[in-house]
DNA sequence: CCAAAAGTGTTCGGAATACACCCATGA
DNA sequence: TCATGGGTGTATTCCGAACACTTTTGG
């Protein structure tokens, strides 16, 4: 069709941002970088890249976890699009926002320090540019609603770590103070957790190590079943 | 900035679509409407509109909805941006879809006539065009959450209502079949409805009336209660 | 008179909650 | 030795699920 009609409607920028939630140091964290190229060169944003006309918006995703952690993937959803209209010289800029989660180690913080990415804490997230903290606020939500129903614990936690652990991380995602022994039974009732022999001693106490039983969970998933926190 | 730079990355078309539900004869329906323009001209597609450089898009479902049904808006929310990449000869578009829901009534069905969209049910729609159907699936998965936490009926269902519609639009978004001890039990413990005086007498037995409580609803909702269903 | 839809209570089991003390160890 | 964090069991309450019969009335 003619060019008239393609100016008129052929004319947003789509870029995507990734929350990407971590766990270190018993808490939860989300990943901010500072902004490349104005506007707002220099201001922490969440990373994020132009979509491009044939590029998938999953495939900029993945180049942008992959430039930040040491895994080829591991788990990304989309939250929706943000819209609003700003003021940005150049023209209409459409954000279609992922929350994505990662398991943090020594590779994964080379990575971010090597971009000068931070991690910031989940209740001390600074003032972001663009709409970028409205953006983290829905990732929060969605989080609340995913820890509830899938065992997402595990795809933030080390391989292998401790009860407390995982409940420190339900408390901070569902934002509530959580009962030790009722914490335990409903995680054990689960059965989606192995006891191993290995202990964590850098407590006072050592601390039994569990590992996820996704094998279990593959199966369970599979006819219908609800996590259910 | 260069002309160079806004062709590479300005070059992408915002469509919003949006899934209309209703409930009419004891049944839920979803909205579709003939395509007017090519590509796919006179197949069924959910109702949409191109979004224009500075059109919101919340303003743009609203117009949607303004045409087709007789209040000025009920209730909208976003699911996601759908991004895949198709074949349009005219270049790129993300369809960024909402899910609404409406009660219909005369001036809807006379007004979705005009338009010549039709109200499809809820478990038989059709192949539409685009990716369509599995915006539709979508919403669906949106509904089934929402009419758990949240008391929608409210919103598809005529002022007064017997409990035994609220019960088979509830076994329909939830795709199972209820027990009418228990739901009414549930109903009545969320003391979100108000019995009146009146009867529907279309069936055997005349059955009472109710409508909603939004005054409890909106108090209730402040103080961060969940409806829980 | 009978088919079809409205209306109504009780029992049972499982899950959520509340709650308090002992143990191991590093400082 | 004591402060810190790990680990454990029981009683109560509440909610969801299962379940069957009576009433009204249009055909």
């Amino acid at each position: 069709m003619d060019t008239e009609f393609k100016e008129a409607y052929f004319n947003t920028a789509i870029v995507t941002s990734v929350v990407l939630f971590g766990f270190e140091d018993d808490k939860l964290k989300i990943l901010t970088i500072p902004q490349e190229f104005e506007p707002f060169k220099g201001a922490s944003v969440l990373p994020s890249k132009y979509v491009r006309v044939n590029d998938s918006v999953e495939s900029k995703v993945k180049e942008i976890m992959n430039e930040l952690t040491d895994v080829d993937f591991e788990y990304a959803e989309q939250l929706k699009a943000f819209t609003k209209v700003f003021r940005n010289p150049l023209g209409r800029v459409v954000n279609i926002a992922f929350y994505a989660l990662v398991k943090i180690n020594d590779e994964v913080l080379a990575r971010c320090e090597k971009n000068n990415a931070k991690w910031e804490d989940y209740n001390q997230i600074p003032d972001l540019a663009f709409d970028h903290n409205e953006i983290i606020d829905y990732a929060k939500e969605r989080l609340k609603r995913r820890v509830k129903r899938r065992p997402i614990g595990f795809l933030l936690l080390p391989k292998y770590f401790t009860i407390n652990q995982l409940q420190k991380l339900y408390e901070i995602a569902l934002d509530r103070e959580m009962d030790k022994r009722n914490f335990r039974k409903k995680i054990f009732n689960s059965e989606l957790i192995i006891e191993t022999d290995m202990e964590d001693t850098s407590g006072r106490k050592a601390a039994k190590l569990y590992k996820f039983d996704e094998e279990r969970y593959e199966k369970l998933s599979l006819k219908g079943y609800d996590f259910l926190f």
